[in-house]
RNA sequence: GGGUCGUUAGCUCAGAGGUAGAGCAGCGGACUUUUAAUCCGUUGGCCGUGAGUUCAAUCCUCACACGACCCA
């Protein structure tokens, strides 16, 4: 153990607790309220009433402050709703409860019982009359003023993050809350919450590089999946026509603040109905959820009021191209023309690549980042969406959108495409251009069209970055302050523990 | 992958080519209604790691590690 002088004082505190008999580590001792329900009881109760009252509460929680005042104390502890003071009096304690009491630390996990009072500031107090240590702790916390603010040490130790910064708690009760919604929605809407494998023999559904693992005992590589895609449509296939899936997927790329290797993504299918519908049906998923969780349909994301009212702006790719990138029409039906004007603005393309991937690069380039209220940008390329139904009027593009907000790729849905024969003809497309050195490129899978001979209905399905929600529905600019363990590098020596 | 910035006490941060600083936390003392309680006293450091320059490096140079932000 590192030569500390904070632990070694705690150590003998130990030392000292564990020569009076105390235990340091008890159990089954359970607190009969919280801070929360505390203050929503009696919150609005003054003194008098308080005393007529004669109140008695039970909490646990975290000892996070302690003004001493000689022979009586106040004292702050903080379960998982909140914090409440405490007093802590030697002439109403147990002789031995205020020795345990006088050996505390900030940081330990503490059972306190008592009245509810008010102070002469007004604030509502327990005043303790019994006092239980129920963990010791040996480290010192994060200073209670400025708390833990080192991103770093936020993310490798969440628990500290945790306990010091209040703010951190609402986001994760957040996260959960906005999740409950939409299964709760999904259910109302008849859909059947499955799981699929997340180790896939192939890694299909997406255009994304997999992580790559190894079965032991069947001497088979296996990959984690980056999407559930085409499981769910083996399940439609089978018949349960709506299905969702709320769960992780796998991509192995680079990371930054929107990207984390592993991250959770609802896919729903949803049977006879059309990317159209979806579009609709997205906004009534968003707006009620927003109304759930926000109390409206505006809120405000690092800083510019994004406006929720439905119906939201849609607009084709090309369309968008022309306005918002400035391309004129012959651009966009000359791939020569396209290609210069996609080197001039940045975007790495190669002469080999399909027209409408070179598109795609100027949009991601110039017009992604402007679509800041929802849009649904319609009409994407065959060639970057081989999973995607043709549109009838117009085959070389697809029945398909992605939902824009605050310039991020939020959700992507289409029409799914079900002709086995086209999706074969899809599928050697992709590899193609994996032989031409694009390994994001999908891969071949013979059992998905297989799984197609035997008739999939007309399907539409949708993928919504669920940790990229609630990002926006948190006002959080990095998607690592919404997900508890972001993938950090292993970084050597850092923590000792206790010999 | 490239650029910029950061890494100093448990935490939050100053600092200067010549023995390392503050606040909070801790420890000792006073104090039974505080709100970052107050007052007196006080302990605590491989200045991220490794090399180089120098009489002397925590500071300058280079490399590396980790992180943040921006760009691809």
């Amino acid at each position: 153990m590192e030569d500390n002088d904070l632990l070694k004082v705690r150590l003998e505190k130990i030392a000292a607790l564990k020569a009076a008999g105390v235990n340091l580590y008890p159990n089954g001792i359970k607190p009969h309220n919280t801070t929360e329900e505390i203050f929503a009881g009696f919150g609005a109760a003054d003194t008098d009433t308080l005393t007529k009252l004669s109140q008695k509460v039970s909490i646990a929680g975290r000892l996070m402050a302690v003004r001493n005042f000689g022979k009586a104390a106040f004292i702050k502890i903080q379960d998982r709703k909140g914090q409440i003071q405490s007093y802590a009096a030697k002439d109403i304690l147990s002789a031995d409860d205020y020795f345990v009491f006088k050996k505390l630390d900030i940081g330990d996990i503490i059972y306190i019982s008592g009245k509810l009072f008010r102070t002469r500031t007004n604030e509502l107090t327990i005043e303790a009359e019994e006092l239980r240590l129920l963990s010791k702790s040996i480290r010192p916390l994060p200073e209670k003023w400025h708390g833990l603010t080192d991103v770093e040490t936020r993310y490798r130790q969440r628990h500290l993050d945790l306990i010091s910064n209040p703010a951190v708690k609402e986001t994760f009760y957040r996260r959960s809350r906005i999740i409950r919604f939409i299964r709760q929605f999904m259910d109302q809407h008849d859909f059947l919450e499955v799981e699929t494998p997340m180790m896939q023999p192939k890694a299909g559904g997406a255009v994304a590089r997999p992580f790559k693992t190894h079965h032991n005992a069947l001497d088979m590589d296996l990959y984690l999946r980056i999407a559930p895609e085409l499981y769910l449509k083996r399940i439609v296939t089978g018949g349960l026509e709506r299905v969702y899936e709320i769960n992780r997927s796998f991509r192995n790329e680079g990371i930054d603040t929107f990207h984390n290797p592993e991250f959770t993504m609802m896919e729903f299918y949803w049977a006879y109905a059309t990317y159209e519908d979806l579009m609709t049906f997205t906004e009534e998923l968003f707006t009620a959820m927003a109304t759930d969780v926000l109390g409206g349909l505006k809120f405000n994301y690092q800083g510019t009021e994004i406006d929720l009212t439905p119906p939201w702006r849609r607009i084709s790719v090309k369309d968008a191209l022309m306005e918002l990138a400035g391309m004129e029409p012959a651009m966009l039906a000359d791939k020569g023309q396209a290609l210069a004007f996609a080197r001039k603005a940045g975007c790495d393309v190669q002469d080999t690549d399909p027209a409408g991937k070179i598109l795609m690069a100027i949009f991601d380039e110039i017009v992604e980042k402007k679509l800041i209220q929802p849009t649904f940008v319609t009409h994407y390329p065959v060639a970057v969406s081989p999973l995607s139904r043709r549109s009838e009027s117009e085959p070389d593009l697809t029945d398909r959108f992605e939902l824009y907000i605050s310039g991020r790729e939020i959700a992507n849905a289409f029409s799914e495409l079900n002709d086995p024969v086209d999706q074969k003809d899809r599928f050697l497309q992709q590899l193609k251009e994996r032989e031409a050195g694009d390994d994001e490129a999908h891969e071949m899978d013979d059992d998905y069209i297989h799984t197609l001979e035997y008739a999939m209905p007309p399907t539409a399905g949708e993928g919504i970055g669920i940790d990229r929600l609630i990002m926006l529905f948190t006002d959080s600019s990095s998607i690592r302050d919404v997900i508890l363990f972001p993938l950090l590098k292993e970084k050597a020596g850092t923590k000792d523990s206790i010999k």
